[in-house]
DNA sequence: CAAGTGTACTTGTTAGACAATCGTAGGGTT
DNA sequence: AACCCTACGATTGTCTAACAAGTACACTTG
């Protein structure tokens, strides 16, 4: 029973449909994917498994050592810190420049709208829109590479995310605030006001979610 | 007549010679690299050399269309500035807090030295130390991801670098100069004035690199 | 001379195979 | 009985050979 996995590459393809299953949590941290059953599954060549694999490798998503079979990546308490310290350093910086003109990315505007509309959801619907609130500013400082930066962390973060809301750990309704607060910050012209209540939202999850991994080892279905 | 290009995994092997390659201008810009001329020339399979070719893509060395020959990568100058500005900003954070707690990187100061002792050698000698320079600023942060997040900018940064070197439109002793300058206002925890001093150093590269790219459209053996 | 067609080149993907390596289970030794 | 060493199975790394599909350029034709 493979999806409409078909686009423009299979490999493509593949890689695409193995993100969105670890997303969802289909696959779980440490579910080993070897290459050979991977192509049975997709019924591909071995080679093009190994290809998607590769790629989700290089996205953080997946982890494997010389010869050993690749892993769904499993998020320790230090690797949380490090990613939400990454992010705190760009993003901080991002809604700093944007206050200084007061340029309020619309896009950012519009994902914080959505989330207001899905508080009555489960936790886990304002993911999409969450990240894209965090895109939208980082995009908005309109350098290519930066944004690329930025998203070759996505996936980790997206990882976390998925996490953080799934244990229920915060609020919606507190997430779209302190998103606002940010904007109105922005808006406000006042730099070290955004970046700090940028560095506070960030600081708010990241010890959530690194308490919750400390505290016991993360075994629940 | 294949270089002794046997590391530990042949694709890796081939990768970082092509790499070398590309970095001393033994392959100028836009030279394509077709999978067959590659697997030949060092005797491999083309599926070997196709995984090397999309590890140097993934490094933004070589680009490539769907179904179109991979080429070295042609740097314009607007991409010279996006690659600048990128830099700019994440280094100008690093060194402002650096600052902060007036920690200057030992290995910072190691490659600046390294820098002064080869000014009597060709341009293209303190590539080498200026990356390591730059790179020990960023590590001294303890952040994995953000040194990761630089490191894929690194490649597009070198590439510069070796154009900018080779070009002869920087002094190398000012270079070094103003490394120290950068180095000397971080250990005075002054962080505005090593974050100034940072985005010169950088601005000065950016706008010389840059206007010589516009001028003439770059053909030189 | 312009437009459509065709052909050669290149990449995308597959199949099957073999060597190298890792983990583990089993047998031998103390 | 405990420990080390070996052998086996599973998995990955790489190769050869081949076909399908897409692109670019030249050629023919109107």
């Amino acid at each position: 029973m493979s999806q409409r996995v078909s686009a423009l590459s299979i490999i493509d393809a593949i890689a695409g449909d193995l993100r969105r299953r670890i997303y969802a949590g289909d696959l779980v941290q440490g579910t080993p994917l070897t290459e050979a059953e991977l192509a049975a599954s997709y019924d591909v060549a071995r080679p093009t498994a190994k290809a998607a694999i590769e790629r989700l490798v290089a996205d953080s998503l997946l982890e494997r050592g010389a010869h050993k079979t690749a892993r769904v990546k499993t998020l320790g308490a230090e690797s949380v810190r490090d990613i939400y310290f990454a992010r705190a350093f760009l993003e901080s910086e991002v809604v700093r420049r944007l206050a200084r003109t007061a340029t309020v990315p619309e896009a950012a505007r519009r994902a914080n709208t959505e989330i207001e509309a899905r508080l009555s959801q489960a936790a886990t619907a304002i993911i999409d829109p969450d990240m894209d609130f965090h895109t939208a500013l980082v995009d908005a400082m309109g350098n290519q590479r930066t944004s690329a930066m930025y998203r070759s962390l996505l996936g980790e973060v997206r990882l976390c995310m998925t996490r953080v809301q799934s244990l229920e750990l915060l609020d919606s309704a507190q997430i779209a605030s302190e998103h606002a607060t940010i904007l109105e910050r922005i808006a406000a012209g006042d730099p070290e006001g955004a970046a700090g209540a940028l560095d506070g939202h960030l600081a708010h999850a990241r010890e959530l979610l690194a308490a919750e991994l400390e505290g016991n080892a993360g075994h629940r279905s």
